[in-house]
RNA sequence: GGGCCAGUAGCUCAGUUGGUUAGAGCGUCCGCCUGAUAAGCGGGAGGUCUGUGGUUCAAAUCCACAUUGGCCCA
């Protein structure tokens, strides 16, 4: 017990805390945590599972800390908090870093290699990183259940999953429809938007604008003509519709006897200075109206079915940048393409997967690569008399980063999850999750779902979870989701014991189609699926649902608590949240009987998987530049572990600005963090800890009760509640910065530039046994709280505390303070709102009261004979400041504080207006009204701060003025050196009599003595003989105060006066040019 | 291109429902303390609250536009 702490922990954070994970390691921490409250009331946390294929960066530290520390105050709140791992081990980085490997590149390649050998090479990469990840989590007190992770790879897991996929697919909500996508026609398949960004090469293309004839319109519009612009003439064939903005403002011109319609800024670039503004059009008025097609032609394949075709539609994707600011639709662009969804539009391609023409269209023969038929079919509309203008385009165009082959944009066929029509379901869900910071979940996350759309599930490619759909060969109309292992041997026959379900295996499985009055063999699709599908299933798939563990996944969910990075937004958060949503609230059916296969199905709460979420910002480098691999720029988070500690990263990562705002990681901040704030809690500790040594101070005995303890005992027991207070509710609103910010106001000045350095005496018993056995209950009862306050933050200085201060069981089984509780914690740790604010005053007065010293250089040592206090409306507070004089007194150094009542004359004062509480009730008048408060005289200032309210009128009208309504400035205090910040105003009389002056010089001579005695190396608690000398000043001094001075000293026998012979003296000189001899030698018991 | 977020002291950040002296810490300058001492503390200086309009008796705060940066989606 109370052994020190501070240098060791100052030089080594890290041994420190290393020796505190084998602490923790021994007793098992987790599971002790899981033990203890075994019976509570569940805090429910999800895991969000990282890639272990690449190493862990200091970034992932931040998101990390965050989300131990919550759980770790909720296990302090009494809750019982699960912590399973998981790791996300598909998609395509995983095929990527594999393919690199292997030296393979692209589709091709990889089906030369071998799915199943490629697949099986992804699942032993995917752990590459695995102990560096869980050596990471340990290091930095994350406590998560490393023995037992989920594995989104594993065959349970996918079965849950496929489960869940066939559930979407009972409800009708799985389709299959087309996406587009970046397309090498070369290589036959589909980029990755992180292929497509490394291929990007400059071209010349024709650019065209191109005329859409109206066939119905009236009026003005009458033979008018659209025009639309596209640097992609070869998907014109395909052209499907024309699209507006609904908002914009079109202009009906005329050009060599013609009429047309854009927007009136772009027509100069069209018809050059031939043309005449004669109407204008909104865009609105023109959706819904036909036009004559570009190309007739027999072929092409149809991608999606539809009633209308060459007509008018709006919206709001249509710029007024590039363009005439009327948009010609094809199946080749994402947003054509969904606005043919949702208008029913009929969208044929004329271009294939191998983007070459797939029929004959203008004489242009079929096979003609696309980008070649670009010319002929600009002729032949030009012929026609629907080619306006022609111009070449030089632009950053895609291409094939394999082959170097340009890129189109292709609808390919995919598996969709019909989401939007639960969009609204999901939106009102979302209202009801607690958002940290709350911005995101009304703004970014919540317009993401109001912008909903179809999920496009599939993906073509390789390691992933098998979509398990089937299709009938001989009747695509006739497929099959698979939902369990079960189901699928029903249909194909056993399985086999070592049955894996992904690639290439799955895909030789086959059956005859179980449909009835149908014929043929099921095949299943290529397919994997997107494997966000994989991570937002987590929360039935981590523990097999619903084939195992009903019961615990009915008690563990939903979440209380996740908690990651902002990019995850319309990632895990939105996979999450819609999966969910979903199986609780859409698909009744599955809940209707309360059972499954015959078997309980515990119903699951309607709604998503989690109640809050908390969303952290991108970690930056020193300059503000993202980490990256590339950069260099990124920190070793073991090696920034080793000079600083994890408790000092902890907090200054969590205590940093916004969480969701991307933030510098700065050593300095780190080294900050460490030495003055962790710094000063251990400083502290060690204070109570050598006194207790020394005193013989052992806690065991009879406290004195808390309210028969001095003023400044109460004080800071109260203030460590108010801490407590702020600090719940700041966890609770999923702020620990806020929590953090009072807690260091509480260490740095509450506990330690005020309490400690004003009781400091007190331990020494300076005041008396029972002062002192009361400070070291009170200092003793503060560290207490305060080490459990920040465990959840800084978890291994706290636990490191906790032991030497003689407490038992881990600090992380311990409760959270709480004021407000029912069980109250230690002793009475209340609040006292009145001590609070009378304390507050003495404060002030103390700052002003260095700064008048500062100001006429006179410095604290030399006591002065008053000191003027003044608070303006003293009398309002429940408690009186003047009780804590002494502290004053002590920390000025002043004889006598004089308490000043109302506005006596010596200070010149002025009134001023209360803003805020007269600002609502005067409105117009507010300025006037200030301006007469300025006015009034002492006498009515006097009357107010006695609590007689005064009557003003302005205008016509009259008001009230109470005391609260008028702020007492002092301007100036006649003959005192004077200070005032508003509310406290102080004087301080600075003339010093001949006592004053020798009462200085004796504390002079103390100051070297002591400085002496340390110098010396003697122990606080020596005794030792002291002789001094020195001239008149310093004899005068030592006659009046020698007797303080060799109690202050522990001497004893007291001073003796020594002459200039003895050698055995230093000399030491005081200010105002005198010099004092020391001799001091140690008595030996 | 679309959406969202943010610009406050040299640096990192606070700033409650709009209320009149805009706050901390670091850095810097000056000083203090010495029974926590290879620490600690205090006080100065330092701000057209990104810009421009608007609403209001009153705007860092609310609104619009601009601008710079970040993230996500194309």
């Amino acid at each position: 017990m109370f052994e020190p702490l501070s240098r060791a922990y100052l030089d080594s954070p890290d041994a420190l805390e290393k020796d505190v994970l084998d602490r923790w390691r021994k007793e098992d921490l987790l599971h002790a945590t899981l033990e203890a409250r075994r019976d509570a009331e569940p805090f429910v946390f999800y895991e969000g599972p990282p890639t272990a294929n690449g190493k862990p960066g200091i970034h992932h530290v931040l998101a990390r800390a965050l989300k131990d520390s919550v759980c770790r105050f909720w296990v302090m709140r009494g809750r019982r908090v699960v912590r399973k791992a998981g790791w996300d081990t598909h998609g395509l980085p995983v095929e990527l870093e594999v393919e690199k490997q292997l030296g393979i590149s692209g589709k091709p390649e990889i089906e030369a290699h071998g799915i199943g050998p490629f697949n099986q090479a992804c699942r032993d990469s995917v752990f590459s990183y695995k102990e560096e990840w869980e050596r990471l989590s340990e290091r930095i007190g994350f406590l998560l259940d490393y023995a037992d992770p989920y594995v989104t790879f594993h065959k349970d897991y996918i079965e849950s999953v496929w489960f869940l996929l066939s559930r979407f697919a009972h409800q009708g909500l799985m389709y299959r429809g087309s996406k587009v996508l970046p397309w090498c026609g070369r290589c036959g398949t589909g980029l990755s938007s992180h292929e497509v960004g490394q291929g990007y090469q400059d071209i010349d293309d024709p650019s065209v604008w191109i005329s859409f004839p109206l066939l119905d319109a009236e009026g003005p519009l009458e033979g008018a003509a659209l025009v639309a612009w596209t640097t992609t003439p070869w998907t014109l064939p395909s052209n499907m519709g024309a699209c507006v903005h609904p908002g914009f403002d079109y202009a009906l011109v005329e050009s060599a006897g013609k009429r047309f319609v854009l927007l009136q800024s772009k027509a100069a670039e069209v018809f050059g200075e031939d043309y005449e503004v004669i109407g204008r059009v909104g865009g609105s008025e023109l959706a819904g109206l036909s036009y004559e097609p570009l190309f007739t032609f027999a072929g092409g394949r149809v991608v999606h079915e539809g009633e209308r075709q060459h007509v008018v539609l709006s919206d709001d994707f249509v710029s007024d940048e590039d363009g005439t600011g009327i948009v010609h639709l094809a199946p080749y662009g994402a947003d054509d393409f969904r606005l043919a969804q949702r208008d029913g539009l009929r969208a044929v391609l004329t271009v294939g997967e191998e983007a070459r023409l797939l029929c004959e269209i203008a004489g242009v023969a079929p096979g003609t690569f696309f980008r070649d038929a670009n010319k002929a079919l600009g002729d032949d509309l030009k012929q026609r008399g629907r080619l306006l203008q022609r111009k070449q385009y030089r632009h950053s165009y895609p291409h094939c980063w394999r082959c170097d082959t340009p890129l189109i944009y292709f609808p390919s066929p995919a598996w969709f999850l019909r989401t939007t029509t639960f969009k609204d379901r999901m939106v009102e869900e979302n209202r009801r999750i607690r958002w940290s910071p709350a911005e995101i979940g009304s703004g970014r996350f919540g317009e993401w779902l109001e912008n909903n759309i179809d999920w496009a599930l599939s993906r073509d490619r390789y390691w992933g979870t098998p979509l398990p759909v089937w299709v009938n060969d001989d009747d695509p109309e006739d497929w099959i989701c698979v939902g369990s292992f079960a189901q699928l041997e029903a249909l194909a026959g056993p399985l086999g014991e070592d049955f894996d379900p992904h690639r290439p295996q799955v895909d030789e499985i086959s059956f005859e189609t179980p449909t009835a009055g149908k014929s043929g063999t099921m095949r299943r699709v290529k397919s994997v699926i997107d494997c966000w599908f994989d991570s937002g299933s987590m929360p039935l798939a981590q523990y097999h649902w619903p084939f195992e563990n009903r019961d615990l996944v009915a008690q563990q969910f939903p979440a209380d608590f996740i908690a990651e990075g902002l990019d995850q937004t319309r990632g895990w958060f939105y996979t999450l949240h819609a999966i969910s949503t979903f199986l609780t609230s859409v698909d009744q059916d599955l809940w209707a009987s309360g059972e499954l296969w015959g078997e309980a199905l515990p119903r699951l709460q309607e709604g998503s998987s989690f109640r809050s979420c908390m969303v952290n910002g991108l970690l930056l480098d020193q300059e503000g530049q993202k980490m990256s691999k590339r950069l260099g720029n990124t920190v070793d988070p073991f090696a920034a572990i080793e000079t600083h500690g994890i408790d000092s990263i902890r907090w200054s990562l969590l205590s940093g600005g916004a969480a969701h705002l991307s933030r510098r990681y700065d050593d300095r901040n780190i080294s900050e963090v460490r030495r003055r704030l962790l710094g000063t809690i251990t400083a502290s500790y060690d204070f109570l800890a050598l006194y207790a040594r020394t005193e013989g101070w052992d806690g065991s005995g009879e406290r004195p009760p808390a309210a028969s303890r001095p003023a400044l005992d109460r004080w800071i027991l109260s203030r460590t509640a108010a801490c407590a207070e702020s600090c719940i509710a700041a966890f609770e609103r999923l702020e620990p910065a806020a929590a953090l910010r009072s807690l260091q106001r509480l260490v740095v000045d509450e506990i330690s530039n005020w309490y400690i350095r004003r009781c400091r005496r007190r331990f020494w018993g300076g005041d008396g046994a029972e002062s002192q056995a009361a400070a070291f209950a009170t200092l003793d009862e503060v560290l207490d709280s305060l080490v459990r306050m920040i465990a959840p933050v800084a978890p291994f200085l706290a636990e490191a505390i906790w032991q030497r201060l003689g407490r038992s069981d881990s600090v992380h089984l311990a409760l959270y303070p709480d004021p407000q509780g029912e069980v109250a914690q230690g002793s009475a740790n209340l609040r006292d709102v009145d001590l609070e604010a009378a304390m507050d005053p003495i404060l002030r007065a103390a700052s002003l009261g260095r700064a008048v010293r500062e100001r006429v250089q006179i410095r604290v040592r030399q006591p002065l004979a008053q000191l003027l206090v003044h608070v303006a409306g003293e009398k309002r507070h429940g408690a009186s400041p003047r009780a804590y004089e002494d502290a004053l007194r002590e920390e000025l150094n002043v004889k006598e504080v004089v308490w000043v009542d109302g506005t006596p004359g010596f200070m010149q004062v002025r009134g001023k207006a209360n803003f805020k509480s007269l600002g609502r009730r005067a409105g117009k008048d507010m300025k006037a009204l200030a301006a007469a408060i300025q006015d009034l005289d002492r006498e009515q200032l006097f009357a107010l701060q006695a609590g007689t309210s005064i009557d003003v009128q302005i205008g016509a009208q009259n008001y009230s003025l109470s005391g609260e309504d008028v702020l007492v400035e002092t301007l100036s205090v006649e003959g005192l050196e004077a200070a005032g910040d508003g509310q406290v105003t102080i004087g301080l009389h600075t003339e010093l009599s001949p006592e004053l002056l020798r009462e200085g010089i004796a504390r002079e001579v103390l100051n070297r003595v002591q400085t002496q005695r340390r110098g010396a190396g003697f122990e606080i608690s020596d005794r030792v003989r002291l002789r001094l000398g020195g001239d008149a000043a310093v004899a005068e001094a030592v006659k009046s105060h020698g007797e303080w001075i060799a109690a202050e000293v522990l001497a004893p026998a007291g001073c003796t006066w020594m002459e200039q012979t003895d050698d055995a003296f230093q000399a030491w000189e005081l200010p105002g040019g005198s010099e004092v001899l020391v001799a001091m030698e140690r008595i030996e018991d």
